[in-house]
RNA sequence: GGGGUGGUAGUUCAGCUGGUUAGAACGCCUGCCUGUCACGCAGGAGGUCGCGAGUUCGAGUCUCGUCCAUCCCGCCA
């Protein structure tokens, strides 16, 4: 069966069936027991693992010599176990190899952390650092190999759907708009910078302009932002981009791909079509424009109960055409003090000046706000929320957007306070996908005096929103969407614009950038789809959350071999590191000591 | 850039209101052991308490600074 190497089987195979079969095996030891007359190892290898039992008096040099995780050959014979020393465990539990043989390839030194299940509790930087010993342990082995079969899976069915994988080039030019680049010298161009691609967007727009109607890559990112548990400097996004289609053509075409990825790598089916939600009311009802649907908790919109209300921070909000939204939260009357301070802690931090809330206890309304509410506000929140026993409430007023947010912040904590209540089950192997749709076109930023595009500047308006641009900017929406699961943006795309006009159109009137700027960054595009560009569209999916939610981790490190720290380093390798001097003077470059002010 | 948490044997941790020679488990070393699979038994080695100042008769413990890790906010079109 094996083209390679001269082991017969691997560790995870043999069985009662392999009966007096003479075998070779190689892997490392995982464990190893002397009993002074007889010797047991466990021997491992990717696949599993097998019992080898030596016999003192042949190997005893040997023996004395072999450590844990050290390499050893063996030839031997397979022999059934006797049965009140059956392994139920071990899928190789009913056999062991006697063997013949044994040849040392390598004795492994003293480890610098356990390779069992006490690694869980090893400080990451020390296993990052031992990154290499680390990726022994099965958990990582076992999320590799899921990652494998996940790329595998992808690349097969968007092969059948007729796409091509065609690489696209990570030095790309400097596109200071979006997140924070990587800048590489270039040496042959004194003075100029390459960037790293922090996506192969405008390249893929090209291949549609090219005539490949169909593109998909796994490709390499790079963004020179903070880092976070699911954020790293270098990841992988699974790109792709489609001529001649509508967003209906990629919903149904990601949802093919995540129902087959689900039933390969998990065996669980995946009910499609996904659900659809309309930004406005993502916000609305969860306060996020990547909900997590796996509970409930929704807002409820009480704006109009506080018209000219007693409480005057009530009444201004909505004198201002601002918004009250409430949470309701069942059976939490009896929330302690450090319950409503972990919640008005979020709601600080995102902002809030405070988060007003009431109890409903004994039939009485416990709160500090109770003495400024109306017996007609009480009835209004009463009947809309129906109110009854042991409620909680907690309000947030203030801008629509803001509010929404906040709250929606609040509604997360308050999920993990009833999870340690064990009043609330989320489970992370029930996966709620959506998506998310009907963004607005533009957002308007506040400190720029400006708008700004939502998602990207090459995102097709909602066709009858076009006119609009010229009156409403703010109310076009755009053809973009977002697909979330469990509360985590995978991913997104939109319909992109093909035409030059309304292209320059969105770039010079409504973002405000200058011509010739728009000329320098973007006139090769907009050349481009001058010479009979498609309409087209895609996405691009974060490989490395699609599989962390797979393999049920929240840390994308998880997930990828060699990961960086949040300062960016791989302890390993010990990258970045200082570079020759000769290096920098190739390149032009010179250091200069950061100056803090 | 800001906030939270943490840093004590190789590893994971304990170490109380500051007070003898800083402990445990696992690992490691030596010896014994023919049915273990978290093998067992006996013995042993192993520490600049992240680093630097300060308070104190006395600091692992208190204060300040600093470094590192991690989580979050900003940021991530």
């Amino acid at each position: 069966m094996r083209e390679f190497g001269k082991r017969t089987h691997d560790c995870g195979t043999l069985n009662k069936l392999h009966q007096k079969e003479s075998v070779v095996l190689m892997g490392w030891i995982q464990s190893l027991r002397d009993h002074g007359g007889l010797c047991f190892i466990d021997l491992r290898d990717r696949e599993g693992i097998t019992q080898l039992v030596l016999d003192p008096n042949l190997f005893k040099d040997e023996i004395d010599k072999l450590k844990t995780e050290s390499v050893i050959e063996v030839h031997g014979t397979v022999e059934l176990r006797p049965i009140e020393t059956v392994n139920p465990h071990l899928p190789t539990g009913e056999i062991e190899v006697h063997v013949n043989t044994l040849m040392i390839h390598n004795i492994c030194q003293t480890l610098p952390f356990p390779l069992d299940e006490k690694a869980e509790k090893v400080s990451e930087d020390l296993r990052l650092t031992y990154r290499y010993l680390d990726l022994r342990r099965k958990p990582n082995q076992d999320r590799l190999r899921l990652r494998h079969r996940a790329s595998n899976v992808i690349r097969n069915y968007l092969d059948e759907q007729g796409f091509f994988e065609i690489e696209t080039p990570a030095l790309f030019k400097s596109t200071p708009e979006g997140a924070r680049e990587f800048l590489v010298p270039s040496r042959l161009n004194p003075g100029q910078c390459y960037a790293l691609t922090q996506s192969p967007q405008q390249y893929k727009q090209m291949l549609m302009v090219a005539g490949m109607e169909r593109y998909f890559s796994l490709a390499k990112c790079f963004r020179d932002e903070d880092l976070r548990a699911d954020r790293q400097p270098e990841f992988t996004q699974i790109d792709m981009e489609l001529s001649f289609i509508d967003r209906e053509d990629v919903y149904a075409l990601i949802e093919g791909l995540i129902a087959k990825l689900w039933k390969t790598c998990l065996n669980v089916d995946i009910k499609t079509p996904l659900l659809r939600m309309p930004f406005k009311e993502a916000m609305n009802r969860f306060g996020s424009d990547k909900p997590d649907m796996r509970f409930g908790l929704e807002f409820q919109d009480v704006t109009s109960i506080f018209k000219g209300s007693g409480f005057k921070v009530f009444a201004s909000v909505v004198e201002k055409g601002d918004v009250i939204k409430v949470l309701k939260v069942e059976n939490f009357a009896d929330m302690t003090a450090g319950e409503l301070a972990a919640l008005e802690q979020s709601a600080k931090h995102m902002g809030a000046k405070g988060l007003a809330f009431i109890k409903i206890k004994e039939g009485e309304w416990k709160s500090p706000l109770t003495k400024f509410l109306s017996e007609n506000e009480k009835q209004a929140l009463t009947d809309q929320l129906q109110l009854k026993e042991n409620d909680c409430l907690f309000f947030m007023a203030d801008r629509w957007e803001k509010a929404c947010t906040i709250l929606g912040k609040v509604r997360l904590e308050l999920a993990e306070i009833l999870k340690k209540r064990g009043t609330l089950n989320v489970s992370d192997q029930d996966y709620k996908f959506l998506w998310v749709v009907d963004f607005p076109l533009l957002t308007y930023d506040e400190e720029q005096k400006k708008f700004v595009a939502t998602h990207h500047p090459f995102t097709s308006p909602v066709k009858e929103d076009i006119p609009l641009l010229q009156t409403d900017p703010h109310r076009v929406r755009g053809q973009h969407y977002d697909l979330v699961l469990n509360g985590i943006e995978l991913g997104g795309g939109s319909i992109r614009i093909h035409n030059s006009d309304l292209q320059r159109f969105i770039f010079e009137n409504i973002l405000n950038i200058p011509s010739d700027v728009v000329e320098n960054r973007f006139g090769y595009m907009l050349k481009a789809f001058s010479f009979g560009a498609p309409p087209h569209g895609g996405i691009a999916l974060g490989f490395d959350r699609l599989v962390a939610l797979m393999a049920g981790t929240h840390s994308i490190r998880d997930v990828i071999a060699f990961p960086k720290t949040q300062r960016g380093q791989d302890l390993m390798s010990m990258s970045p590191g200082v570079v020759d001097a000769k290096q920098l003077s190739d390149l032009g470059l010179q250091f200069i000591p950061k100056v803090s002010l």
